[in-house]
DNA sequence: ACCAACTAACCGAGCGGTTAGCAAACCGAC
DNA sequence: GTCGGTTTGCTAACCGCTCGGTTAGTTGGT
């Protein structure tokens, strides 16, 4: 018995979720019905329902996660990084390797507004929070001199803005490497908060190397290793049934 | 007869466009009902049918707009630009200054998935060549000097990015006015590009002159001039009847 | 025998889009 | 002027379809 039975439930979730999520980055949520989802995954709509309680906590469960990695790419930036602009990039580094995640297409927080009002002013605020503390690492590097004087608020607007607009473009079929973006990516943001701004950039992303510089934090790590797992049990077609009243 | 039937006909349009781009905007084409539409105007659905065929051709009159804007500002940038860097920047400038129009809220090209496959691949092909053409200023701009060296192609994206994740936090009625914004993002994205940076940027965008040093392009003068042209003749309510066969 | 997992079938609501009919504006004929 | 016919702009009502969500019932492991 290698993966126990809560195990399972639990992996099978975050294959829902993922799935999902991935949807939602594509063709937005209203454009996604819980039957594509459903047959993505090899199952019937009401399958979904033994994980999730509505359509809607699937977006509010993709949300969650993406709250949860920034957060913890927060505290990572704020532990390793030597001064103000240091914490922010390894920040916005950490957020962006989940946006890229090929297997964890992470949410961009597109859609908030098509949360149920509970969920929406809790992401809400949660963002806020995350905002605030990004913008107040912008204020210690203009304090600690290591980020030019600028408008913290617009920074970190144009940052998450760049950010967020990743998973539109971003295929992970393409020429580059999640790892070379989020180095690329860095680099960027490095240099135009820089108060010594490099004097070049390079000039070609594809050709970073792929080291993996920022390993992606939180539940991702799990859902990577289960994901891979060879042929998880899926329901198998069943004959056509004819439901009679009593 | 200061307006002309078919002018009375044509802002009415505009009007019916404007309002929906602001929905679409704020809660993304497939949450917007055409009934919502139609009420915020004061009139019925049906009535949105005398302007437009159908509600996908709402999205795709929306992203055209913000197409002719772009390449009007690519004109100008061209037209207007010492150097490389700074027609990139002249361009950048006036597709913001579209997008937080209050009077025409411009669509972030954000759901061209949501198009009809024909609208969708004129749309993509224009974005394209846009998105060519930004790369293309860049290259110049590296060649010239004016510009550090870097990946036009990801430089693009990240300004892109940023420009268009504006509508989803600019607020009209916020302490930032349109013309305060522009301004203080051409100056951010000017800095990130330049190879020679500006030692500082402004700290507080409020208090940035209001000079208009971007005028809108294209035919949001006229969207202006007549949106605010007193009380248009509106439906008066009608008694009901009954449709009976014939 | 039981329980978790799943399917087929169904339901009500809301959507985009259509239709029939009304009314005011318009327009040449006289 | 003014009188009929036509056009334009709109409403109320309806239609078919798809969606999110529910229910009854089957299956297979323990």
């Amino acid at each position: 018995m290698f993966p126990t039975k809560e195990d399972v439930h639990g992996i099978k979730r975050q294959e829902v979720l993922r799935e999902a999520a991935a949807s939602f980055n594509f063709k937005g949520y209203h454009a996604t019905s819980l039957t594509e989802i459903a047959t993505s995954l090899g199952v019937t709509k009401a399958a979904l329902y033994h994980y999730f309680p509505n359509k809607n906590s699937l977006l509010a469960a993709c949300f969650e996660q993406s709250m949860d990695v920034a957060f913890s790419s927060l505290e990572r930036g704020r532990k390793q990084g030597k001064n103000g602009r240091d914490r922010l990039v390894l920040t916005i580094a950490g957020y962006v390797s989940h946006l890229v995640d090929e297997l964890n297409c992470g949410v961009g927080l597109m859609e908030e507004q098509a949360l149920e009002p509970g969920d929406r002013s809790k992401l809400v605020r949660q963002r806020d929070r995350f905002e605030r503390a990004l913008r107040a690492l912008v204020k210690d590097g203009i304090e600690d001199g290591s980020v030019v004087h600028c408008d913290p608020k617009l920074a970190i607007f144009v940052i998450l803005g760049a950010m967020n607009w990743v998973p539109k473009w971003f295929k992970p079929s393409g020429a580059w490497k999640p790892e070379q973006l989020t180095l690329a990516l860095s680099q960027i943001i490095e240099r135009a908060l820089s108060s010594a701004p490099a004097a070049a950039l390079t000039t070609d992303v594809g050709t970073l190397p792929m080291t993996v510089s920022y390993e992606p934090v939180g539940r991702l790590s799990l859902a990577r290793r289960v994901a891979t797992l060879p042929g998880l049990p899926r329901a198998a077609p069943q004959k056509k049934i004819k439901a009679g009243g009593k």
